[in-house]
DNA sequence: CCCAATTATTTAACGCGTTATCTATTATCG
DNA sequence: CGATAATAGATAACGCGTTAAATAATTGGG
């Protein structure tokens, strides 16, 4: 039933407690599972010809007046040289502008255009199909601690890279 | 504590159970915990000067004798235009080694060379004490169940593009 | 047997992820 | 003040993800 999730990122723990192999089997769940995601949107994006990471940014602008450039990248989960590229071609479709800060000439300010909006408005009802297809097949209680592992998961992992940084 | 991994793939859910909306944010979810192991294995790569998905195919190799590119390509979970990249460069750094099927001669087998071997050698216990910070700050139990809630999450995600392709 | 349909793989094109480097602007400290 | 450090952002380079189209080999129906 399941897609083959086999061990790719270490090796089977070789101690006695065997379960603790655990671990090493979440990142290839976790890329499957985002592929998985990304597969089901994918339609809805292409409708209104935007790509994921695009989406993103219009989608954070959508929620604020103005944000500069790295606060954007933080909430759209993007590097800064990716986003400069989504803001250049996002503003030449006219679905962005930006203006400088004049307190701080290194600033720039972004926001949506109406034309963005309108393309918001327009693909944020078609997510409702995928999300109403899930929820019917999973337990809401299970997804509840789905989310709630994965935040402690992040936050873990985030302790993980900090200690391994020494 | 935790980044920010607000609502970006829907709107929040304007129904009366508003538990609801809990799918609408698993996706933010698996891309910062996708990102988060990534950041945290990218050490371990750089050492041995092998990508991420590199290092998934010289895996794979390592783990069969002879495997033809389709196959090759499930395991290490990529499509066959990245798959064709990534043996050419491994193949020019003589690491990986093909022969073309007897019986079908549009198949060719892939197998990893010794220097390949080599390398897989090095870098598999480098992971080691990433999963063993991991184990320690994570109740194993919680593990088994974010592993388990995962599979559940691929099946479902799997049926409900099954679903929306009609 | 032969030719159309199918299958395995590659190539091409485009956008994103990542790192390193560069430029412009602001802050700091003597 | 003025030189230097720090910061915001852009650019360049390289590899991967994805789609569409091309190539080559095999299969199957007439």
């Amino acid at each position: 039933m399941n897609q083959q999730t086999a061990l790719l990122y270490g090796r089977k723990y070789a101690g006695s407690a065997s379960h603790r192999a655990e671990c090493r089997e979440l990142p290839v769940k976790i890329i499957r599972v985002r592929e998985a995601f990304m597969a089901l949107f994918r339609g809805a994006f292409q409708e209104v010809e935007l790509t994921d990471p695009q989406w993103r940014v219009l989608r954070v602008l959508s929620t604020v007046d103005e944000i500069d450039t790295a606060a954007l990248a933080e909430r759209a989960i993007l590097l800064g040289p990716s986003l400069t590229r989504i803001l250049r071609d996002l503003d030449q479709r006219g679905l962005v502008t930006r203006r400088s800060s004049r307190l701080d000439a290194r600033r720039s300010l972004h926001s949506i255009t109406p034309e963005g909006l309108r393309i918001i408005d327009e693909i944020i009802p078609r997510f409702d199909p995928f999300y109403q297809s899930l929820a019917r097949r999973m337990d809401q209680g299970d997804v509840a601690q789905l989310g709630a592992l994965l935040d402690m998961l992040l936050d873990n992992l985030d302790a993980a890279i900090k200690d391994s940084e020494e």
